[in-house]
DNA sequence: TCTGGGGTCCTTGACCCG
DNA sequence: TCTGCGGGTCAAGGACCC
């Protein structure tokens, strides 16, 4: 008999999320095409669709234009993230009743750690179905649960039975149930590596076992060989807790249409160090390296960035470091503002500002207007004191590029 | 066909230093 | 004093994921 494996990892998905919040709370929209994301006409991309336009080739990350000319006639919505938001806290409020090695990777799936439960409820199909049925009770929606001996298989098993699944894999069977599932649902294979693979003729995970690690080290690379080698072989982590801490922050905005006007990037830019700056300080941390993303008119991306004298999360220094970074050229179509090399807020050196020495009283003056210019930004948008708030940034220094701490930066 | 936003990780090349 | 080398750090870009 079977002892089972040392551990069962649950992954559980919320199927369609946002689509199906939507119908739950319109049932006018129910048996539906419901998409998402960005309106058509405008630019972006599908965040999710209900399972009804997936039947017309719709999918999540397709862009806007393109789900549009596949079904005119679907529902196009606008995400309301923070009613989602309080929807996964319901859901994770009840994975929390079943377990509490619970991992939250994004708003819509978990996983969770379930070897504990057998004694308790019973088998793994027993622990998901009650799962499931618990989360159908408290929100209305379904969900796709795999369960398996490590993330990996528990993973592509929850993909695997979607929607509304419950896939169980006995570590005796991985090989076979991986075996038969297509390269693409190996983690690191994407757009790049997946046209490699095929090229080589391996299809399926049972194809790309019969690759010694060194053949293919010599197609996709060690890091990615290495990862492929052991995935295939059913060889991950069973470990399931708190999400390793945060190693960057940053926010980016994508023009309506393209953007010439350096004034108007100028004001743009500011507005995203005023909200990375709040939500660091939300966090409690600061950026050492400040990084900034344009890109193109044809998508061509750049990013740039400037280490720091110290830990910073003064939207002033986000902004006019970012700010130094940039070099006018084509119309730019996003503007990213990014802090990375995070740690804990250090406070304002009097040289940190070139000439511009600051008393203490300066300092906390600065605070509070920094403060008030956030509420207005969080309550507002960032675009809110783009013309209003001339005489407040006058009033911090933010309509003049402040003297950026070149003597103190390293620039290669 | 047209590609959002917010992340992580990896690779590569330049540069510095002993 | 100059040169080569290897390691560390930094910057930039790319691939991938949700």
């Amino acid at each position: 008999m079977s002892t089972g494996p040392a551990r069962w990892i649950m992954h559980l998905d919320m199927d369609a999320f946002y689509a199906a919040v939507e119908q739950r709370d319109n049932p006018a929209l129910r048996g539906l095409p419901v998409v998402v994301g960005a309106q058509p006409g405008g630019r972006g991309v599908v965040a999710t669709c209900s399972y009804e336009a997936r039947r017309f080739g719709i999918h999540s990350a397709m862009p806007i234009q393109e789900a549009h000319r596949r079904c005119p006639d679907a529902v196009y919505l606008r995400p309301r993230m923070a009613h989602y938001l309080e929807v996964a806290r319901q859901i994770r409020a009840v994975m929390a009743t079943c377990t509490p090695v619970v991992e939250p990777i994004s708003i819509d799936e978990a996983f969770l750690d379930v070897s504990g439960l057998a004694h308790l409820i019973g088998p793994p199909a027993t622990i998901g179905a009650q799962i499931k049925a618990a989360i159908r009770d408290a929100v209305g929606l379904t969900a796709s649960v795999g369960i398996g001996p490590n993330r990996l298989v528990a993973k592509i098993a929850s993909d695997f039975g979607k929607p509304d699944g419950l896939v169980v894999v006995p570590p005796e069977q991985v090989l076979d149930f991986l075996g038969g599932q297509p390269v693409g649902v190996l983690r690191g294979v994407g757009s790049r590596t997946l046209p490699i693979l095929q090229r080589l003729g391996l299809r399926t995970v049972a194809d790309l076992r019969r690759l010694s690690l060194t053949q293919l080290q010599a197609q996709v690379g060690p890091r990615i060989a290495a990862s492929l080698y052991q995935q295939a072989r059913g060889i991950a982590s069973d470990r399931v807790g708190e999400r390793a801490a945060r190693r960057s922050l940053s926010k980016e905005t994508t023009f309506g249409v393209d953007v010439a006007d350096s004034g108007v990037l100028r004001d743009t830019l500011r507005g995203l160090a005023a909200e990375v700056a709040t939500a660091a300080r939300q966090e409690g941390i600061a950026g050492r390296t400040v990084t900034l993303k344009i890109r193109f008119c044809g998508f061509e991306t750049h990013t740039r960035q400037r280490r720091l004298p110290r830990h910073s999360d003064d939207a002033r220094t986000l902004f006019a470091t970012a700010w130094s970074l940039y070099e006018a050229g084509k119309p730019v179509r996003l503007i990213g503002l990014g802090i990375a090399d995070l740690g804990a807020p250090e406070p304002v050196q009097p040289d940190l500002f070139d000439g511009a020495a600051e008393r203490p009283a300066d300092n906390d003056r600065e605070r509070r207007l920094t403060v008030a210019v956030d509420r207005i930004h969080a309550r507002f948008g960032v675009g809110a004191l783009v013309s209003a708030a001339d005489p407040m940034d006058r009033a911090r220094g933010l309509d003049e590029t402040p003297e950026c701490p070149q003597s103190h930066i390293r620039v290669s």
